[in-house]
RNA sequence: GCACCCGUAGCUCAGCUGGAUAGAGCGCUGCCCUCCGAAGGCAGAGGCCAGAGGUUCGAAUCCUCUCGGGUGCGCCA
């Protein structure tokens, strides 16, 4: 596959107010404006009562397409306050909307749905404004520029990220470019463990190393990493001290080997996922947490509200552990906030849990001043989430919401054969691994093939298959397609620039099935808001999938009907019309793939 | 034992702050290549949305319970 360098979308900036000063298109949203506005003027005549609560009322694209291109609800939500027959309201609602020009057609359906139908005009529309907005095109101000701080990937850094990782990384960066492209202000930061006892054991494992380069027989025992990524770090460490930590105790040698061994796993996880294209804003070390005051401190905070005090848990039922004898420890009363137990922040031995530092790193995201927080964890913490949220919300009194998003396993395999993994066997599998044998682009986008909490299954033959079958090609099959048309029209010399596309005589293109491209179109600045709020990015990901299955199908019509093919011989207006229409598609593709970190191609290879 | 996630077509999965006759791909059956690309196209069969109650004008979606699968459960990180 070949990349192509046309713009690609710019997802790190704020969300620019657009620069071409007209309005954003969301159709959706703007008839549900019209639908409002009825309904008010209906209020006026004295045709509905006032005070009603509109917030039900939706307007929706229908399951059917017999149904027509929208429909509400308005008239069943509204029956019951207003005591009237929804099938009264409709009508009535009916006869406002004609009088706008937008409305093609408004018939009362079902249980009183009111099915919509659109003039052609209003198609022309999104195609003009996909057109004009480009890749900006869909870019919602939702968020109104709240910031938001995204955490993920998050992996200890004691070694290269495997596939595990791999599913997070892609994950949190799309779910931060969809949050940016949806009008928020994201922060993608990574949170380093680097204050626990694990840094411990890779620093003892690599002084091993160490020992090796100078010659020296070692043993690797229970509770070290044996891995060979270890050895050039063991080797660089003999480079810069050379031998004046041989023979020496742990107290010469450890804090400096850990900090060498913790600086050099950051670079390696730095290079991960540069090779994915993921490019964190911010890296915060859990050791600055310690010895500064910092865990203190919010541990004061909770301690002011009454959460923190001295007790004894109970022994966890149906499954005692067998050296299980009470204790008592410092606790935390998250059970104040919707957790089951309380939790304890401090050990029988007066140090700190893992949770205390925890508490500390989310204490800091409240102070900077995050409007909201997003974790993204594997779904084996899916045990912290309680006491996270309990925290958060105890730490900033409901002001900040939590929402962590557990990423489901990533299970591989080659031809349809699992693939077990094993650190012994040396099958192991790296994300290095894998984006070296298929590619950033095609892990990126496989990895956003399924929800974040489904497992997902990941076949290294057949995501690189070039057939329908393969959604990753599928949809930039369908982009390549459209630039290759474009391509012959321009070398047959016909003006094919965004603007011209835009003065096009969209007319020339109105068959529903031109018109059916087109609402699908208008629905991606909707998919936007809805994948955004739900934090899931897979959605586009789905959507980008049904909008290249129109596009084919479009092109495949082609085939019985010559006059739906894109470039017509002899008439360039109409072919004008018709590249419009799927330039406008390849816009959307290339903004939808950009959100998923994907880069659109030229052409298929 | 408790908590969280999941249960939708033979398989893998979508399903919009609750909306109409529940969708897609694979597989299966049958048709179709002189075609802007048949690495395809068109059509068809295939469902008690795990089960039972409840809320609602309306439930795959929300609530309760049951069953089945996964994950986790003090001094690991």
């Amino acid at each position: 596959m070949v990349p192509h360098h046309v713009d690609a979308p710019p997802l790190r900036g704020k969300p620019s107010p657009n620069s071409t000063g007209m309005p954003r298109m969301n159709l959706f949203a703007e008839m549900r404006a019209l639908v409002l506005d009825s309904l008010s003027d209906l209020q006026d005549a004295g045709g509905l009562p006032r005070d009603l609560d509109m917030a039900n009322v939706a307007v929706e694209p229908p399951r059917d397409a017999a149904h027509g291109d929208m429909a509400t609800n308005a008239a069943m939500v509204l029956a019951k306050p207003a005591g009237m027959k929804p099938r009264d309201i409709a009508d009535a609602l009916a006869a406002r909307l004609l009088e706008d020009g937008r409305i093609a057609s408004a018939d009362v359906a079902g249980p009183g749905f009111l099915n919509l139908r659109l003039s052609p005009a209003v198609w022309q529309g999104v195609v003009r404004a996909a057109l004009r907005e480009g890749v900006d095109f869909g870019r919602s101000d939702m968020g109104q520029g709240r910031k938001i701080n995204v955490e993920y990937v998050s992996a200890n850094p004691t070694g290269p990220l495997h596939v595990g990782h791999t599913r997070g990384a892609v994950f949190g960066d799309a779910l931060c470019s969809l949050l940016d492209f949806s009008g928020h202000d994201v922060t993608r930061e990574y949170y380093v463990n680097d204050g626990g006892a694990q840094v411990d054991v890779l620093a003892r494992s690599v002084y091993l190393r160490y020992l090796e380069a100078h010659g020296q027989e070692v043993a690797f025992e229970d509770g070290t990493y044996p891995g060979d990524y270890l050895i050039e770090v063991g080797q660089a460490l003999k480079d810069k001290v050379g031998d004046a930590y041989v023979g020496k105790g742990e107290d010469a040698w450890l804090e400096e080997v850990r900090d060498f061994a913790t600086d050099a796993m950051l670079g390696l996880i730095r290079e991960d996922l540069h090779l994915l294209g993921v490019k964190m804003d911010n890296f915060f070390s859990e050791k600055s947490l310690y010895g500064t005051g910092r865990i203190e401190a919010a541990l004061n905070s909770l301690e002011t509200k009454g959460l923190i005090y001295e007790g004894v848990l109970e022994p966890p039922k149906g499954k005692t552990p067998e050296d299980w004898e009470p204790r008592e420890q410092t606790l935390f009363r998250s059970t104040a906030h919707g957790d089951d137990v309380d939790r304890p922040v401090k050990k029988s031995d007066g140090s700190w849990t893992y949770f205390a530092p925890d508490i500390a790193y989310h204490f800091d995201k409240i102070e900077r001043g995050y409007d909201e927080l997003i974790d993204v964890f594997g779904a084996d913490h899916g045990g912290y989430v309680k006491r996270m949220k309990a925290a958060v919300s105890a730490l900033s009194d409901g002001a900040v919401p939590l929402d962590i998003k557990l990423t489901q396993l990533v299970r591989l395999f080659k031809n349809g054969e699992p693939f077990k993994m094993s650190k012994r066997a040396g099958t192991f599998i790296t994300l290095r691994d894998v984006v070296e044998q298929v590619g950033a682009d095609v892990t990126r986008f496989v990895m956003l093939t399924r929800k974040n909490d489904a497992p997902l299954d990941f076949d290294f033959a057949r995501v690189l298959e070039q057939s329908k079958d393969n959604p990753v090609f599928y949809v930039q099959y369908a982009h390549a397609r459209i630039r290759s048309v474009m391509r012959k029209a321009e070398a047959a010399g016909i003006a094919s620039d965004a603007a011209t596309l835009a003065g096009a005589d969209l007319d020339l293109a109105s068959d529903p099935a031109e018109l059916a491209l087109a609402a699908k179109l208008a629905e991606w600045p909707r998919l936007i808001e809805i994948a955004a709020r739900t934090h899931e990015p897979h959605r586009v990901a789905f959507y980008l999938y049904e909008l290249a299955s129109e596009l084919h199908g479009l092109w495949n019509l082609g085939n019985a009907r010559p006059e739906l093919r894109f470039l017509q011989e002899g008439d360039i207006a109409a072919t004008q019309a018709k590249m419009a229409l799927i330039q406008a598609t390849a816009v959307v593709i290339s903004a939808g793939l950009g959100i998923l970190g994907v880069t659109p191609v030229e052409e298929m290879r």
